[in-house]
DNA sequence: AGTGAAATGACCATAAT
DNA sequence: ATTATGGTCATTTCACT
């Protein structure tokens, strides 16, 4: 299902991962590998779905956003139609930067952004308890950034 | 203390979160900039550290972690020096991917990957548990990514 | 290895302040 | 005048075959 990884491909990984935007022949030259295979690694990690894409990590205070916060969501049993309804939305929402379904106490986590405490306000209680299935709604805010969104390790052998 | 950002700062940020390897020509084009105006921008937004870097998005699963996990800290009141090796502690564990504090009843938040479950638990166990100053842990599996990593909105205005 | 495309820097034009 | 914007062109470097 998956053609197995090589030493090279795995530098790859490593660099892109903390320099996304490298030029193929720079990172063909950290790696050890002249820029042809280079490239043809590249696509083919991409091409696998290895990499499934790249994103410039852009400072949310510039453009306006003080406030981070993690909200925790637990949902009502309910028929499933609901559930996937609910999910749409949230998903649906600019200010949600991430949500995952949890398995235990809390059934979603929801990473979010707002200008500032009363625009994450309006977001929780308009945007959040209205929709239809959830049961408790708590919200804590970041206080810091400890590790901001670090590479996945790349073992030497999977 | 920070230069306002134009319309085109603003374009340039919304197309580099969601492609952020694409070149600085189809950048410019997708912008209606020429190309040399768009890579002095693109240039000037990193400068400024409205771009903090660029990352590739890379499949968990295939690097052998199948499990994904948030750990759910709180810390004992101690005296603050305790407080600062533990999170230099747990930011050097490999297996954080992400790291926050909390105001709140959870203090931190953690992001983690493990290749199953049994080394999840070793390293709850033996990584976290064991940190000085760490009052409780819980963990929660993650079920699914309903949202992962979507961009910070762009407002046409900050 | 070669060729077409991209990146990059020097320099100019225009408009708003 | 100064600042901020964008454009053109020439050169080097890169991507890709």
């Amino acid at each position: 299902m998956q053609r197995p990884l090589s030493p090279s491909d795995r530098r790859i990984l490593r660099i892109l991962q903390s320099d996304g935007r490298i030029t193929n022949s720079a990172l063909a030259e950290k790696v050890g590998l002249a820029a042809s295979p280079c490239l043809r690694r590249l696509k083919a990690l991409e091409e696998d779905g290895v990499i499934e894409g790249y994103r410039a990590m852009v400072n949310r205070k510039v453009l306006g956003f003080g406030v981070e916060a993690f909200v925790f969501i637990k949902l009502e049993q309910s028929e499933p139609g609901w559930r996937t309804r609910l999910v749409e939305r949230l998903k649906g929402y600019e200010e949600v930067i991430a949500c995952h379904a949890l398995a235990g106490e809390i059934d979603l986590l929801v990473h979010a952004v707002a200008r500032d405490i009363e625009s994450f306000g309006e977001f929780t209680m308009n945007r959040l308890l209205t929709l239809p299935g959830v049961a408790d709604v708590r919200s804590s805010f970041v206080l810091s950034n400890i590790k901001p969104m670090a590479p996945i390790p790349v073992p030497d052998h999977s």
